[in-house]
DNA sequence: TTACAGGTTAACGCAGCGTCAAGGTCAAGG
DNA sequence: CCTTGACCTTGACGCTGCGTTAACCTGTAA
């Protein structure tokens, strides 16, 4: 089976352009030339190509893929835990770009009109020193190796018990509340929306994603879930049908 | 207070270079040129700088830096929110990466020596398709916004219920071992570190980021919340300790 | 006067292709 | 035989956000 270049690209769904800049590149060389000058590809070019495929795949960059194809002493064990390192470091730091944009919008929304340029500056420097540390940071642990990789998971560890006892907080919040709540009998009451918002704040302090639809499902099986439907009903037998009610119409799932 | 290239470069923490490029591409012009043609720079520009900082931080392009500053009708609330969404994308996509790649690890440890070139080709070409799926959803919602956001959303829902059902089933394996390990009265037997490892992927399931610190740090709050002890305890009280120590057991956290 | 610290413009380089430009090749149809 | 259209070729610029020479000018202290 021979293969054009374009029929090439078909297969592994990308364009010709690609197949001739990994020629040029020397990643993927075509089978033969035929005589009027095109390439031609055969089973193993097609093999090799879903190997740079799978490879790029994780992100990998061109030249390590070359590498780690064409030496086959290639430690390709240690390449993907080290490629893992590398994408959780990534993670971390769009995590703290979400952060940071959610907490502006939470200030836009706010309505603080008038927000000194000292202010801005301020929060602004604070941000370049946690940058600095950052930058620090992983320039001590491309140098030192491991040893260092421990101060930063404890700081990982900081910011976790600092969410936990976020999370801790509002669990009190919502517990009061809801007492209170459950009290007007009528969970689209604004204190039993307050009780569903101040829960879904609870919620991210877990979940990497809020949406309406897995709050409200989250709600639905609540109920059905004996560790929190015992939790929540344990003062007020109850209180857990009304707070996965209350979750509904905060949500708008009512059907 | 005039300032020269480098003063301002030091300030803002940037390198010149980057302000002669922001000078290039029109994004912020120095106050005035003086007489031996440097760049001399104002107040005006400090603030404008430590916006464009700002957003830069948020990770906008230096061209939508540019829409947001000079355009005083631009609606950076509705911008911010956009990128949001960008962002969430971005690290669903590394999730999913990271994902691939914790799979081909295990896969490597496995030591599955002979991996048929189909199989490879399979678990590709699925990836292939998902990707196609992502892209042609994005599509989708650039064209018809929010409508098809919803089922994006649910999309993500299934993955957060199925992540909920794994997480019980978890719970359910990590209540019987428990059990069974607390028979024996001892945090370090085998039985009661399987159950620390349960545990480990129990949380795994809600944690970013998984560290033994943060792992231990848990496990000590979980014997002083009495939620988490009253759940372990119900059955067997004095499970929520022994808990405890199998799990700084297992992280190697015993002082 | 000599250093030395600072400024200037111009230009290449980076990753991974997308995207013309300008043309050669091949098979089908008039 | 000619045209048309699909497919192939090489070559080269463009994109992002600067880092990094190179080659040269300015200002000030010793």
């Amino acid at each position: 089976m021979e293969y054009s270049i374009q029929k090439m690209a078909q297969i592994a769904g990308i364009s010709s352009r690609t197949l001739r800049y990994y020629d040029e590149i020397g990643l993927l060389k075509p089978a033969r030339i035929n005589s009027s000058g095109y390439r031609m590809y055969g089973q193993n070019e097609v093999d090799r190509l879903q190997q740079i495929m799978f490879y790029r795949e994780l992100g990998f960059s061109l030249d390590r893929i070359n590498d780690i194809l064409s030496s086959p002493a290639f430690d390709s064990r240690k390449a993907l835990e080290e490629h893992r390192e590398q994408l959780l470091l990534k993670r971390a730091k769009l995590d703290l770009l979400i952060a940071n944009v959610e907490k502006t919008i939470c200030y836009k929304e706010g309505r603080i009109k008038t927000m000194s340029d000292e202010e801005k500056f301020e929060g602004f420097k604070q941000k370049l020193v946690e940058d600095n540390e950052e930058k620090y940071g992983e320039e001590i642990r491309a140098k030192y190796g491991e040893n260092t990789i421990n101060e930063a998971n404890n700081k990982l560890l900081g910011m976790s018990q600092e969410n936990f006892e976020k999370a801790a907080q509002l669990e009190a919040e919502i517990k009061s509340t809801l007492t209170e709540a459950f009290k007007t009998g009528n969970p689209a009451s604004p204190l039993a929306q307050k009780a569903a918002s101040l829960h879904k704040d609870w919620i991210c302090c877990y979940w990497k994603k809020y949406t309406k639809e897995a709050h409200a499902g989250l709600a639905r099986i609540y109920v059905g879930d004996e560790r929190f439907k015992a939790y929540y009903d344990k003062d007020q037998p109850g209180s857990a049908e009304f707070l996965r009610d209350a979750i509904l119409q905060f949500t708008g799932q009512m059907e």
